[in-house]
DNA sequence: GCGACAG
DNA sequence: ATCTTGTCGC
């Protein structure tokens, strides 16, 4: 019997592919929820030597990030990395990496549909093998909610939508604005500049709508340029915010970072024993 | 209509 | 994302 050739998750039809892809997103972003759905709480940060804490939930202990890096050579060869570390000492206690050929190009605003599925698939690996690191939260190398979708309707970048496959808390955390209802760097920067704002080290993103996108933090003492913050899925701006604040040694949080660093070390390594470009 | 646009 | 050296400073 013949079989036609596997259907790829991507036709040769770029209009197809990104009808599908809205449609897919529309789907999922019904999913989605916008506020703290989680069984932990987050460590008691008064100075109140209440002897009362210990006898409820957990608390947030394992913190996840994911990243991806590319060959220089060849752009459709990546290393998807999965990291977690211990929200208190910030330490690295697992990490994971995944060599994958993406079939997927970037298209700005369906980022999740080139990198999620590696990054799932770590999830995944690390879940059917019961590690007892599994994160409890999530951050992303990419936006959440700050997402661009016609008038205001949609918003479901890839924290989201890893979120919502991976039934996890996630945080969405951009190096870069991406433009979304007339936010734009210029305007950006205005609003960094503004003299209310000047002292803050984190701006409510509002866009023309009067919508509130996520927020630009001043990570680091020593940064000008900000990150770009937004909801994943099952958590609230403020709490992510919070979250952000407390695993920022630099700039990008140590859980992104760390599978930053990883990943691109995974891949150096690689091309050191390879070939001899 | 043209340009802008996370990683 | 990636291509890239030195350099100014704690």
């Amino acid at each position: 019997m013949e079989k036609p050739p596997e259907e790829p998750s991507h036709s040769q039809d770029p209009l197809r592919d990104h009808h599908t892809w809205i449609t897919a997103q529309d789907i999922l972003r019904e999913k989605l929820i916008l506020e703290d759905s989680f069984a932990w709480k987050l460590p008691t940060t008064g100075a109140s030597p209440s002897e009362t804490d210990s006898n409820k939930g957990e608390e947030l202990r394992y913190v996840g990030g994911v990243d991806i890096s590319f060959f220089k050579d060849d752009p459709s060869q990546a290393c998807g990395t999965l990291v977690v570390l211990d929200f208190h000492t910030l330490q690295v206690l697992y990490q994971d990496f995944s060599l994958v050929t993406l079939q997927v190009p970037y298209v700005p605003g369906f980022l999740a549909f080139r990198e999620a599925p590696v990054l799932l698939q770590l999830l995944e690996k690390m879940k059917r093998s019961d590690n007892p690191y599994y994160p409890q939260l999530l951050m992303v190398d990419g936006n959440g909610i700050l997402h661009p979708r016609g008038n205001g309707k949609g918003s479901f970048g890839l924290a989201c939508h890893i979120g919502v496959e991976a039934n996890l808390p996630t945080i969405g955390i951009g190096k870069n604005l991406h433009h979304v209802d007339g936010l734009t760097h210029s305007s950006v920067r205005k609003i960094l500049g503004d003299e209310d704002n000047s002292s803050k080290d984190v701006i409510n993103l509002v866009g023309c709508s009067g919508r509130i996108w996520g927020v630009a933090m001043r990570s680091s003492q020593g940064s000008i340029k900000p990150i770009f913050i937004s909801i994943g899925h099952r958590i609230s701006l403020h709490t992510a915010i919070m979250i952000v604040q407390m695993t920022c040694k630099y700039r990008v949080p140590e859980p992104i970072r760390q599978a930053d660093i990883r990943s691109r070390d995974y891949i150096r390594k690689l091309e050191m024993n390879g070939k001899v470009t």
